[in-house]
DNA sequence: CGGGATCCCAAAAGATACTG
DNA sequence: CAGTATCTTTTGGGATCCCG
């Protein structure tokens, strides 16, 4: 306190909202890529194995199939289960941790299936709004 | 059906995860930049000007706050109210949409703020196993 | 079958300077 | 005060080819 630093009369001065310290910023860092909660969806009803996965999510490629399956295993949100016969078989399934994150996910797929209209409208009227500027 | 495309025996043959139709991708493209939910929470008890919020959310620049603004404006998730004096004054609010983001975006909050320590463990282990293996 | 390695592109974000 | 304009950097994602 030793520091002349007294709040002006407004109150609110210093940063009080970080994204280091926001715990949503910590959310999207774990499942804000194109393709992670695709992957979750598809392990929700049980064990997958690699190619079906891959047949189930339209457009993904083998690569960012992989790389997006490594990230959420490092996360502890999939477990990776190789059985090395020839061919390999290699089964995806969700851990606990990931199954736990299935429930908010869930939450937003419902904000968005309610509210994704009024959006797509205000963007309509945002944009005619703009265009009749010129 | 004119198509011989019956299904094989495994049941599970073609795409029925999309990012197209997938609500959780809708809700990704509206609130998962860097930025988006920062600036929502920053509107949640009411009404804030520009450079106020910009003194309250940490590492923001002024040329990511507008843009940010620009599009959550434009999604009809926040409202922006001119008052056209010298200098200017500019406040920004929580339209009804926005504000029923609120609650899911709680959730995730919640969720990481239970889970989070599991996931840098996690990813912890994961690469002390890999390093391992040289 | 289930990957890894490499190259390339587009989009997001940051730095800096200028303005009504 | 509250922006806009321009430039550069960083990141995410897709395409392609190779491998055990």
């Amino acid at each position: 306190m030793s520091n002349a630093e007294t709040a002006g009369p407004a109150a609110k001065r210093k940063p009080d909202i970080s994204p280091e310290r926001c715990d949503y910023t910590k959310f999207l860092d774990i499942v804000s890529s194109k393709w992670s909660a695709l992957i979750l969806y598809a392990l929700e009803d049980g064990p997958v194995r690699f190619g079906e996965m891959g047949r189930r999510i339209e457009g993904i490629s083998k690569k960012m199939q992989t790389q997006t399956l490594r990230q959420l295993e490092r996360d502890g949100l999939v477990h990776r289960e190789l059985t090395p016969s020839i061919p390999p078989v290699v089964d995806y399934s969700l851990t606990p941790l990931g199954r736990s994150l299935i429930g908010p996910l869930q939450e937003l797929k419902r904000w968005a299936s309610i509210h994704h209209g009024e959006v797509m409208q205000a963007r309509d009227n945002y944009d005619r709004t703009l265009e009749r500027a010129d």
